[in-house]
DNA sequence: CGTGCTAAATGGTCTGACATTAAAATTGCT
DNA sequence: AGCAATTTTAATGTCAGACCATTTAGCACG
């Protein structure tokens, strides 16, 4: 038996982009650098501009190349940066319809390990912008500005993940974040003891990231994200009668 | 003051991306629904078949439509897969250039959280997928097959995860296993030691998973994933000596 | 020295044609 | 009628060339 299975036929576009991509991953382009342009690119690969063009919209998609118009203009490798990755997250949660409750179990599930990492890792720069957001959301708070509290709410949860160090993890919560914040039901955070809940918590985690103390910094960040899921899924309830909430 | 800010300029392949995007995300078109031919969408939307085209392949970059050629071709809807968040997510480690280690505290992060969900939220089916997977483990081990034994050992790490029934968690896994996967070193599997030691972890966790004993789950994946990475970084220093190892 | 104009370089868009592919429609033979 | 080979057709893939739009470098002039 021949065993052929069916023939791959790459399109131009695709064999060039991916000519590009390994060159531009493997190292032999630095950031900033510019590519030949459109119509050079074509001569050299021996393909139409039009090829040439969707070529680089590919890596545009891909976040490696940035493209301007005008005299000087033209594409020039850059570094991708998470916004990529928050795209294709976003993309995912809407197509799949995935439910705010499984996008917040999964924030439970990194949340409380990356606090852990951040204690061991942060910096005092870290710990300053912590405490930055942390005041922006009290201040907020006070105000009574819910919109203003549920942004600096996730950017405090943000920056706590940023501390830790791990672009991996900052990236999968900036993309999950995004959106947990567009599903957030700001109602949820009408209530002055719910909100103070919250600032006490993160005082707590705050302390324990300080003092350098992973255990107690998971524990708590745990603690918090759980009661957290509680109260907004307490509050879908009574609001929408258990109808499970969509992004 | 006037605070101007950069007129925003957007291309015509971007608008139109835009907007069948949120018809496609909107839930206006159901999966695997035709768009009407690339002509016709020119015309309809007033643009060249080139802007259409370009529009089309930014969808079929972020997962959103699958193109075929030929009668009855033309572009399709599809839900966008997880693939979309793996390839993304690989190139911003490449790109970034994210050491083997990072990769591997970021899964020391999930992976004992998604075991507890795997133990909550498990079926049947599911505990079958995992014990088979880890049956070729131990076979691949018991012949030798240290490529075949990695590969097995990636699997059984994504089953659990699979097992928690939580989509994004999966499509994470899913995104940096690939990465650990090209990045392991399979000499550090060479000792029987080392294969029986993380066999016997396995066990450990599936008898969790099958007893529903989330914290248990919880527990025992997170002192295996501990247990490998330190495995891990050991064989790299004696290798390289201390070297970080990129991916 | 600045300030405004001009020209050049580059991506953005359009048009029309032809090539390639895969399925449908047709033909022809048994 | 039924099946196989062939032709037709509808769609994407690719190319070539032109022109438009935008940005900037270079230059002329006050």
């Amino acid at each position: 038996m021949l065993d052929i299975t069916p023939v791959n036929v790459p399109k131009a576009a695709d064999v060039l982009a991916g000519i590009l991509r390994e060159k531009i991953l493997g190292g032999n382009l630095d950031e900033g650098m510019p590519l030949p342009n459109e119509r050079e690119l074509g001569n050299l690969a021996g393909l139409s501009r039009a090829s040439v063009r969707e070529a680089l919209r590919i890596l545009e998609g891909e976040g490696l190349i940035a493209t301007r118009i005008g005299r000087n203009g033209g594409s020039a490798v850059v570094r991708p940066s998470s916004a990529t990755i928050e795209r294709s997250v976003g993309i995912f949660i809407r197509g799949h319809r995935i439910r705010l409750e499984a996008v917040l179990e999964t924030r439970a599930a990194i949340e409380p390990p990356s606090a852990r990492f951040a204690a061991l890792h942060r910096t005092e720069a870290d710990l300053e912008e912590i405490e930055k957001c942390h005041a922006k959301l009290e201040q907020a708070s006070a105000a009574g500005d819910v919109a203003a509290y549920v942004r600096a709410n996730l950017d405090w949860h943000v920056q706590v993940v940023r501390a830790s160090h791990n672009e991996l993890l900052i990236a999968f919560i900036a993309a999950i974040s995004q959106s947990v914040y567009v599903a957030t039901d700001l109602e949820g955070f009408n209530s002055v003891e719910v909100r103070n809940a919250v600032i006490r918590a993160h005082r707590r985690v705050m302390v324990a990231i300080k003092a350098r103390d992973g255990d107690a910094a998971e524990r708590r960040m745990g603690r918090h994200v759980a009661a957290y899921i509680s109260d907004v899924l307490k509050t879908q309830d009574t609001q929408e009668g258990h109808s499970p909430k969509e992004i």
